[in-house]
DNA sequence: TAGCGGTATATTGTATACAATCTTGAATCG
DNA sequence: CGATTCAAGATTGTATACAATATACCGCTA
């Protein structure tokens, strides 16, 4: 369940999206950032044409935007998109969920829930968010479902950059509304319990929807270069 | 809420691509059918450039398969992989649904009333497709939400075959609950009932799903030489 | 001084040539 | 006779050169 893993393929496009992807998710462009084909390409030591494909898989993928003739920028939220994207995890990842638990083997419901006390003894919001992504994305492994699959890792992808600043910003106590959660989760997966699970995941991706809703000082622009602010 | 809507871009990958996406949504290609670089660049008097990022948006949007290496072939479902789009509908339209509504003005929504209609007295199956999509994505109109409306829209795309290919087999006595149906909804959305509106729509989409079902036929593949299905 | 044009520059889009990879089919071997 | 290997052809992937478009800066005008 990654997204752009034709990256094993040897093709220099899917090397430079995998690569590009990494850094993106892993926040070194900051949303509204323009990027521009020469410079990736010089980075790659490649010529523009598989770069320009590279943007175009990342645009697929929810992590660019492209406007033509203009350029790419790393993709941007605002808060209502934000939410958007919240009320369709809330609609969508308890179904996968569905699908997922009954084919959980005991081993990795063990490795859920280790996840989960990680993340409640950490307090480093950037590991935080890997664990996290890790516990749920986990979670939902068991899912035959690979187009479902697609869509929820795409939204967990143009999410993440929030996800961030919003961890970021909070103080250890904040947390623990998503500890408690996450062990709720775990009980009702070990217990076999589908619709508990369900029910805890929707108010758990509620809760924060939220909470980050609370927050829009985090969907401020931060790069004033963006011509999609002025035509929109 | 046109998927490559870019199109009006004078970039000729993005004509390239909006053309052969409606090509493909009017049933001119087989699922399963490989697409030739060159035979397109051809048709387009294009290079083949423009037609590789086309078939990069058209891969985007869910219609085209690009396998590294080996090519570009029309999107295929199974017959799980349709009954998964259906199962993500249920859950997603009715939320759409739902931000329609109140943005809904009168007149949108006697066109609606009058799609049901005109679908009722219909008895050509590609009319019947084509009205049942205007139908549909009318209802959704009213919302403001561009990502969600995204979604949706590639959801329709990727399973537009199978509709078609069904409702072909069907004969017209068949088509009577789907009419009630859209009956209710008009009904429904004319007194201002979301959560009616919703409850019906929910129906509809998981009634036309099992009955997909009972049709495996629709999914036998009907192109050999596609690659995809000797690595599965 | 603010707003408008227009030109130079930067950047993206497309065509072409070449390289890498895969597919096909025939010849060979067990 | 079936499976395998290898080479030729077909097709996709990448680099480079050029064209089209947008952006930014400067000077002009009101």
């Amino acid at each position: 369940m990654v997204s752009i893993d034709q990256a094993s393929s040897s093709a220099l496009s899917h090397q430079i999206a995998a690569a590009l992807s990494d850094e993106i998710l892993a926040g070194k462009y900051l949303p509204g950032t323009r990027i521009l084909q020469e410079d990736i390409a010089r980075k790659f030591k490649a010529s523009r044409s598989p770069v320009r494909e590279a943007l175009q898989m990342l645009a697929a993928s929810g992590l660019v935007k492209l406007i033509a003739h203009t350029g790419a920028w790393i993709a941007e939220l605002s808060l209502n998109e934000c939410e958007e994207m919240y009320l369709i995890r809330e609609n969508i990842e308890p179904l996968m969920l569905r699908f997922s638990l009954p084919n959980l083997r005991p081993e990795q419901i063990s490795k859920i829930e280790k996840l989960a006390q990680a993340m409640e003894k950490n307090n480093d919001p950037e590991i935080f968010l890997k664990l996290d992504r890790e516990f749920h994305l986990l979670s939902y492994s068991g899912a035959d479902t690979a187009l479902l699959g697609e869509m929820v890792e795409r939204m967990w992808n143009t999410t993440q950059h929030y996800r961030r600043a919003y961890t970021g910003l909070l103080t250890q106590n904040s947390f623990v509304n998503a500890h408690y959660e996450h062990h709720l989760l775990v009980a009702a997966l070990k217990r076999n319990d589908p619709d508990d699970a369900s029910r805890v995941l929707f108010g758990h991706i509620r809760r924060t929807r939220i909470e980050l809703s609370s927050h829009p000082e985090l969907f401020q622009s931060n790069s004033l270069d963006n011509p999609s602010l002025k035509s929109g």
